[in-house]
DNA sequence: CACAAATATGGAAGGGCTTCCACAAGTTTA
DNA sequence: TAAACTTGTGGAAGCCCTTCCATATTTGTG
């Protein structure tokens, strides 16, 4: 708040250029001036200006990381472990929220522009290719989580294996009408978990019913558009609406994500139907509230995701000679049995 | 990426000053100067570097945010008012997620120390006297929201009002035995909504039996510990610890956060018992997942708490010679009433 | 029309750091 | 003992802005 490096340079009796080196650790300094030094930087709670240093170095500390406008545990776990991985490396998050499209556009071309950060991190959006490889024009580093694209870096989760294998779950427990509600087939994991599913069902020759699958595309209600339908309204929507049918209904539903499952079971109770004796229910995800809805899901690994993305991030910040799109990550969502697909009573543990 | 206002000067044929007086909308520049930079800083795609004009200005234009490692709907709010209000004025946010009061003290002084933001906004953290006497002293602004101190700004909720409310709710509904199970009182939420309960039976001539009171203080499970107790597992664990109690049960509760009350939920379904038939249910602070589990609970204006915040913080920002303190914002939590208080059977609407 | 006042503009200085070059002092080598 | 390296250190220059002061230009007034 006011003592530079002048003042202590000339309080320690020394050049500016050697206080900088002690700060900066630098290997060409004497024991004896870097510990006078370092005695004076205490004494006048010295504290290097982020500013100046950013200036001169053209370095912020700081990494932007865009997120759909949060709504969803995802995020947040995402976050956390972005977050702990990046205060191990000295790093501060810059967090945007974006809530349609254009701001997103925005928001991306301003982070290339301004240089206020070192390095991005996207989460869950899809980037368009004009912009892709403007980042990679700019050389601003850049990492994508959960979504994909082919020139840049990013960390995947195996949707269309992971829907895959939570269908054959329900299969196995002898289910031969199942149905699917799905977020908006406009986004990637949507489509990969449609195509898991589909897979699944045919693999075991199982005909699936159309009338039994329903998608949130381009509904009218903006509220079950966001988050690409992956929401509770959208959940709750979609089970209504396929319960509507009069020809019947599916025992079992596959759930593309967690959030949309507390929509679909709430629909469900109001139908006055029982989980999982009338309909058997799997999701995706395992947010936290999971384990308390006793929801059958695939587990997603957040928390790491979110950790391997900053390691990736901050490897290619200190290397720019890293070629982008190198790295594509693929994690692998792993079944966590509970009682809404009518395997297990009660797993709860207090 | 390298274009700086000397090559835009020069090519504009005008000096540096002239050029930053654009940038900044200085009113003492001829319109046709005005034009003429205007149109080689497009040509040019100029962007001024925010380091150099930080440095320059001592200024920013990012505060920082910092919360407890969030795990909940709550902070997901907030931060949400707090972006979107943020972004209006044209500042960025760094978000801090400090898990124990250590790392939040750590944060706090460095937040000082580097002045690498312009302004603090501390979510549901205490803060102690010699750290507020600091910020004071540093003259770095710092808003609280959903905590209080005498010295400081604060956004903060009626929280007695509203756990009086909540409580009466129960009695109005023809309950006579109310338990109440509570975070860790060390919080100041947590002990301000005991009182607010208490004083509702008191009105009422009732005597609240102390078996029905279950808060987590003090759990030697660290997950409980985490948030002051404000989380499913406390939630899950009070209600199971209440329910084994040999002497009766209360034929209502009212739970201090509506996180709990998903556990507590749990833990009554798995003791087969029938919400509200067997036991009613008021919640506090209508997540949004609260509609879907058809909980009756006090509203916080969660959103609106974030924005208000930041009109304060920004406020302080631009007039440095407000005093601090002056400003305490109280708010009222609102009752919303669903199902689980035995009232309505249905409010869910498509 | 002359001169004062208002307005517009150029650019040096300053903000606080890193880095590089130059040089001093100490050490090794032939 | 001189020459050739090492090692440690000082400080100018550069990073890119804003601001202020000096100067140039325009406008207004009697």
């Amino acid at each position: 708040m006011g003592v530079t490096i002048y003042d202590v340079a000339k309080k320690a009796h020394v050049g500016i250029g050697t206080v900088s080196r002690v700060i900066n650790n630098s290997p060409h300094i004497s024991p004896r001036t870097k510990e006078k030094v370092l005695k004076v930087i205490r004494e006048l709670k010295y504290q290097p200006s982020v500013m100046a240093r950013g200036l001169a170095l053209k370095k912020t500390n700081i990494i932007a990381c865009i997120v759909p406008i949060f709504t969803g545990y995802f995020y947040f776990e995402v976050l956390n472990g972005i977050q702990q991985a990046l205060s191990t490396f000295g790093y501060d998050l810059i967090l945007y929220s974006v809530d349609k499209a254009a701001k997103k556009e925005e928001v991306l071309k301003r982070t290339i522009r301004e240089r206020k950060v070192d390095g991005v991190l996207l989460i869950s959006l899809p980037i368009s290719d004009k912009l892709a490889s403007k980042f990679i024009e700019s050389k601003l580093p850049i990492v994508l989580v959960d979504n994909y694209h082919e020139a840049l870096d990013s960390i995947t989760i195996e949707n269309k294996q992971g829907a895959f294998i939570a269908t054959e779950h329900l299969i196995k427990l002898g289910h031969r009408c199942i149905g699917m509600i799905n977020g908006n087939l406009g986004s990637l994991p949507a489509l990969d978990r449609f195509e898991g599913y589909r897979a699944a069902l045919v693999d075991h020759n199982i005909t699936c019913n159309e009338k039994f699958i329903v998608n949130s595309n381009s509904s009218v209600d903006p509220e079950i558009n966001q988050n690409d339908g992956f929401n509770k309204k959208a959940g709750y929507r979609g089970m209504n609406q396929l319960l509507q049918n009069q020809n019947g209904r599916p025992t079992a539903i596959f759930v593309s994500s967690d959030i949309q499952a507390v929509g679909v079971i709430r629909a469900i109770q109001e139908h006055k139907l029982t989980i999982p004796k009338d309909i058997a229910i799997v999701g995706f995800d395992d947010i936290e509230m999971s384990a308390y809805l006793g929801l059958t899901t695939m587990k997603q690994p957040m928390f790491e995701m979110g950790t391997i993305a900053v390691n990736r991030l901050i490897e290619k910040i200190q290397h720019p000679e890293i070629t982008n799109g190198a790295f594509k990550q693929l994690l692998h969502p792993k079944l966590i049995v509970r009682e809404t697909c009518g395997m297990n009573q009660k797993i709860m543990q207090n």
